[in-house]
DNA sequence: ACGATAGGCAACGACACGGTTGCGTTTCCC
DNA sequence: GGGAAACGCAACCGTGTCGTTGCCTATCGT
């Protein structure tokens, strides 16, 4: 399964939860290493509490992150295994554009 | 500008381009090699060619594909440069995250 | 025990998205 | 020249998404 057609819907997800403003803004802040709770996360934006809600529970659906209830708050962490199948994929596209490129060279060098 | 933070907007796009079922299913078919045409790339599909087009369109906009008209059909090919944005956002969220457990190692360890 | 803080749940509205149908235009080919 | 192939454009529909507000529950601190 190392071409980029096998299994499309999984990073399709991934991708899709990467594809908001808000929701890799929460990323870089999440990367940093500390789990946060959902107030520390909406306390420095223009969004609402349920906003960033909603959007944590887009990104743990994606497997991006997780979550952990601590007392009365839920620290959400980065879990940056999810991002190798993005990066597996985009390896598997590339990968196949370039030998593409190469058997087209080789086709016409002969 | 090699931390997560800075330059949000344009990864988003193409990251939301590639957050699509059938646009991942299109970008295998053109990571092939091939420039195909509107028709070509419908015709194995059991959407309309509008629908196909309004993909390509959001595809070229994020970057991901270049069209040329060619006669009387507009031929759609790979752009794997594009590529090259959403891995390095990737790195550098992961880069983020690694030094980040590095810093939390040393700062246990002292 | 009580106020304050953190959060879950549900409803709602505005808008974008994915897809279709219909129709007109250009280009190819016989 | 005329039919057919390839495409563009616009309207339309159903559904999902993003964000809000309102309210209720649980937990912390004093």
């Amino acid at each position: 399964m190392s071409n980029p057609e096998g299994g499309i819907g999984e990073p399709a997800k991934l991708f899709a939860a990467l594809g908001d403003p808000t929701r890799l803004a929460l990323v870089a802040r999440l990367s940093a290493g500390e789990s946060l709770s959902i107030a520390a996360l909406s306390s420095d934006t223009r969004l609402t509490r349920q906003a960033v809600t909603k959007h944590l529970h887009v990104m743990q659906e994606a497997g991006l992150v997780a979550s952990e209830r601590v007392g009365r708050e839920s620290r959400y962490a980065f879990r940056p295994e999810a991002l190798d199948g993005a990066r597996a994929y985009l390896d598997a596209v590339s990968g196949q554009w370039r030998d593409a490129l190469h058997r087209l060279k080789r086709f016409v060098e002969e």
